[in-house]
DNA sequence: ATGACTGCAAAATATTTGCATATTC
DNA sequence: GAATATGCAAATATTTTGCAGTCAT
């Protein structure tokens, strides 16, 4: 696995402590799809002077440079994502965990539908997760 | 068509003037998915003392109700869609219009995906619309 | 008259911006 | 030391809520 500082060089990020522990923090817990919120609360253990505007600063920086993709499925908050291999995902009514699934949408980016320049494909879906079914 | 009146009836929805209106506009301009605050400033001329507030709730009700779907694409606001069929959306970087697509996901409602019950599914693209290439 | 609908004002939420300070190379 | 990053406070944008007044049956 590549060193977190390297994943910062290879994008040209200067590798700050927060920016570190921020890049740290995502690629940990890549299933979660953390928002800022959630990382802003566990940092603040660490880094107990960071604040908000870092982490949003950050996080859109890492977007910017596709080292994360932000995902709006929730309606209310951005959920970061380490992977960013095109895939879908699955939202959880139950326990609103957002799950990656294995299916693969047939169209691609870089091509055309309809006529239209197609650059990023988004695919996700609602209802509930195998674990929230079974305990019903 | 039906009549208005009789789509809100069909589901048990009383039909005041503003409902009316509003159910009126998002059919009207069904292309162009709008936002609360499209329907609300138009509505305003034949209204003046409707209220976002007042576009709010009774948007909330027609999607509770199936009547429309709200569709979460730009991540800064709601867009209302009169056509609740299950199809694809295109967002385009340029312009900012969404347009319905006639792609369909083989992946339908009802099945499961990785054991996972699946109740909604949602797609979109962002890219550039042919109308936008066109003007390059 | 009862219950539902409307709309104002305020609150809640999520995100962005301006700017002074601090940090890194 | 120059350039960049951080973080506080305030602003912005969207949506929700509480409540008092209004409308319709």
């Amino acid at each position: 696995m590549k060193t977190l500082n390297n994943l910062l060089r290879e994008k040209a990020i200067k590798p700050t402590y927060q920016r570190l522990k921020i890049l740290e923090y995502v690629r940990k817990y890549i299933k979660k799809h953390p928002t800022v919120e959630m990382i802003y609360e566990e940092l603040r253990y660490d880094i107990p002077t960071i604040s908000m505007t870092t982490v949003y600063n950050t996080l859109k920086l890492f977007s910017e440079k596709g080292l994360v993709d932000g995902i709006f499925i929730t309606g209310t908050e951005i959920r970061f994502d380490f992977n960013t291999e095109p895939h879908h995902h699955f939202l959880c009514r139950k326990c609103g965990r957002i799950l990656d699934i294995s299916i693969r949408c047939p169209f691609a980016e870089g091509k055309e539908i309809d006529e239209h320049q197609v650059q990023e494909v988004h695919g996700y879906f609602k209802g509930i997760c195998k674990t929230c079914n079974k305990r019903l």
